[in-house]
DNA sequence: CGCCTCGATGTCAGCCGCTGTCATCAGTAG
DNA sequence: CTACTGATGACAGCGGCTGACATCGAGGCG
């Protein structure tokens, strides 16, 4: 006999999302959250460090394949390294996690506490990605600067990928939208 | 006689930066910094919509900035449109506010909620950008791109403007970091 | 002058996010 | 069998934030 049902932190996560969809961020308390799941409020706080990383979680997963990508690929511009991050990173988002990431996105747009910490997230990226491109031997503000357009990409283009009726996937609308973003600088 | 002295929001503000200043974000509460300025904490909740805010109200401001710089400019390029707008809210930042900029920017830089609260404002100003740029009849995606680059411009040459030994004005600053994104992606 | 409305502030009660601390108890190692 | 581990529960408490109502000087108006 276990004592607890295994998956505390999944189950936190699905009920969070639940529970956010149905009645908005604000109108969700932790202690709701927790006991959809079977739990006490002092546990959520245990698995996530506040009420929205609940949504969060995985993100360092992400970052760390995008930093992979820059290690990876091959050559010294600065946009190649960062348009090959772009290109591995989308393994992360396939097709099937579309819906649920449109889902996700739905409740972290209805609400700015959320839009924050994504933003803190994306930033964080950024950060992440400048550093690998600078241990190359980049220069510094090139690396910044290469490392922000990139995520600007990213940004417009998961958007589009998530936007209703789209059906390309990730990749292909990344490449498309580096494209445009070369031609509008050109 | 006033029943009460005038200026209480730039009193709670001025209260704010010197004690987050001293003993950090987390480590000040909102009673103090109400008591520091003579108010309670419910006043403070009133001029301001969370503990945060206080560091950032007048960036509405800065933004109307941008935007005006935006509608003004002359010419159908994106980014030459950006780049007149960049120019116009360099007058937002005179040298002589270049200390308290600091200031502010090392309370910020050390505290995560406050980066957050930054980037949203952020956001913000590149959304409206976007908007903007829209109306003048330039396609959506590309209006997106020139906006985001504007800000990420501006991220990159303000923490350069502010950094120690710099002396250069922003204005200056912000062209040469225009300068070197275009170099980047030619 | 006296009255009245207005608006900034004070007071108080209360919810909720979040944390520290200690207890509980199945599983595991020895 | 015993000791230890580790996830969870229980509880108290602080601080951010809000709603509701009271207070009272200032300024308008008769």
């Amino acid at each position: 006999m276990v004592r607890w049902k295994p998956g505390a932190r999944e189950r936190l996560q699905a009920a969070a999302l639940e529970r956010f969809a149905a009645q908005g961020f604000d109108g969700t308390t932790v202690a709701e959250i927790a006991a959809t799941a079977g739990l006490t409020e002092r546990t959520f706080f245990r698995h996530f460090a506040d009420k929205r990383e609940v949504l969060f979680a995985g993100q360092d997963e992400f970052e760390r394949l995008f930093v992979a990508g820059i290690e990876e690929a091959g050559g010294d511009d600065p946009m190649a390294v960062v348009a090959a991050a772009l290109d591995g990173a989308t393994a992360f988002f396939p097709d099937d996690r579309r819906a649920w990431s449109r889902a996700r996105q739905e409740v972290i747009d209805a609400d700015p506490g959320l839009q924050e910490r994504e933003l803190l997230k994306l930033s964080k990226l950024a950060t992440a990605m400048t550093q690998a491109l600078a241990q190359r031997g980049i220069d510094p503000t090139a690396a910044a600067l290469a490392a922000e357009s990139g995520v600007a990409v990213f940004r417009v283009g998961f958007a589009t990928w998530i936007a209703e009726g789209e059906e390309r996937p990730l990749a292909g609308i990344l490449r498309a939208v580096l494209g445009e973003l070369r031609s509008l600088l050109a």
